[in-house]
DNA sequence: CGTTAAGTTTACGTTGACGTAAACGTCATA
DNA sequence: TATGACGTTTACGTCAACGTAAACTTAACG
């Protein structure tokens, strides 16, 4: 049995440090729409599902995903509202998507493997030519 | 037999047609140094070579790097004039860079896990919501 | 009660990666 | 010879994604 509780709502700083990320970077997607905290007074407070969204949008970001890609991806999770027309151009928009990440699988395999290669020339490199 | 013949050299036209890229993306990047075509008179003549560094870049850019981390990678791939300092840092660099892919890898089978939830809600939603 | 820490808004600045327009050179072809 | 098609340089513009500074509030602490 571990004591640790799960929050039930950050603050901003909290979010800064837990994602490595500052006020600014988060107000901004405040700014944008992508996050609608809450508030108590005038101070904003995030609920774990605000952290959720956050996760997400800063996943997008390492994979290169513009914020309103992300934005795109995330609204997919929601389709609470959307009607039929809408949930068919959502399947195509998961689609390409869905296409774009196998490029990016592709991509990304022959990158680490030009990079293997690499480093075994370095290590040839060293090794030849010398001691550390 | 093919008669078809791999070219030696490539106008900057060409290289935009089947990149599909536009002639100032070709320009920026030999302004800040990552490509460096010889000239014929005042026109500019790329080699396989500079057909593949401009391979590299694109495919840096679907992975979302930077033209500073694409630069970096390429080096990465001719380490001829480093010497063993360098070399070691080169490693170092190389074992970033792997990390970074390894995150991406593992980014990408998550949203493309998530993407395929998200599809199947969508499925579910227009067979349970009636017909197209 | 002052001051420090954490929060806020407003607004201009910056950086990367090109877009876009102007003004011009050089062939080939009608 | 003129009219495209293709090439060039120079230089200002743009857009996304924040950075940064100023000026302010609110709560907690010594």
């Amino acid at each position: 049995m571990h004591s640790s509780t799960v929050p039930v709502e950050y603050s901003i700083s909290d979010l800064c440090k837990e994602f490595d990320i500052t006020t600014r970077t988060i107000r901004h997607y405040e700014d944008i729409g992508l996050l609608s905290p809450s508030r108590r007074g005038q101070s904003r407070v995030y609920t774990p599902s605000d952290r959720t969204r956050l996760r997400l949008i800063l996943r997008g970001k390492r994979l290169g995903l513009s914020l309103e890609d992300s934005r795109q991806i995330i609204d997919m999770y929601e389709p609470g509202k959307t009607n039929i027309n809408q949930l068919n151009t959502l399947i195509d928009a998961i689609r390409v998507q869905r296409a774009k990440l196998n490029q990016q699988l592709d991509d990304i395999s022959k990158l680490l493997e030009d990079l293997n290669n690499a480093e075994a020339n370095c290590v040839i490199a060293l090794k030849t030519n010398g001691q550390n």
